[in-house]
DNA sequence: AGTGTGACACTGG
DNA sequence: TCCAGTGCCACAC
């Protein structure tokens, strides 16, 4: 594996990491940070691949629907959800209630180049 | 080295 | 406004 590509990793993990707590992102808005816009996919590979380095916040982050798409990926149980809700985050069969609300924009919260 | 796949996003009809 | 198709970048085989 190519340096700057752990980089691409570890940049996906680094902006996970920064999610306040009881907020949340989508893939695209961490993508959009990195520099990689149309790679949102990938920054949800990322996410997965967390799961067997760093403790992730991946449930905080969801697709730009607020939808959880990748709860399937959280032991094939609700944790997901229920992590959220455990944040103060309303969800709803796999769907973020108040998204606009709880949506944490890195360009808004951290200084991008 | 090339092809297939993926936890999405965007554009067109 | 909603549904379907296409594009995209990087990883795994």
């Amino acid at each position: 594996m190519k340096p700057e590509n752990q980089n691409f990793f570890q940049k996906v993990y680094v902006v996970a990491k920064q999610i306040p707590f009881g907020r949340v992102t989508s893939y695209g808005a961490i993508a959009k940070y990195l520099g990689a816009a149309r790679s949102a996919r990938m920054v949800g590979w990322a996410m997965n691949a967390s799961h067997n380095m760093e403790e992730i916040p991946a449930h905080r982050v969801v697709n730009k629907a607020g939808l959880l798409t990748g709860k399937h990926h959280f032991g094939g149980t609700n944790l997901m959800q229920q992590l959220l809700e455990n944040e103060g985050v309303k969800v709803i069969d796999n769907q973020i209630q108040d998204l606009e609300k709880l949506f944490w924009d890195p360009f808004l919260e951290l200084d991008h180049e």
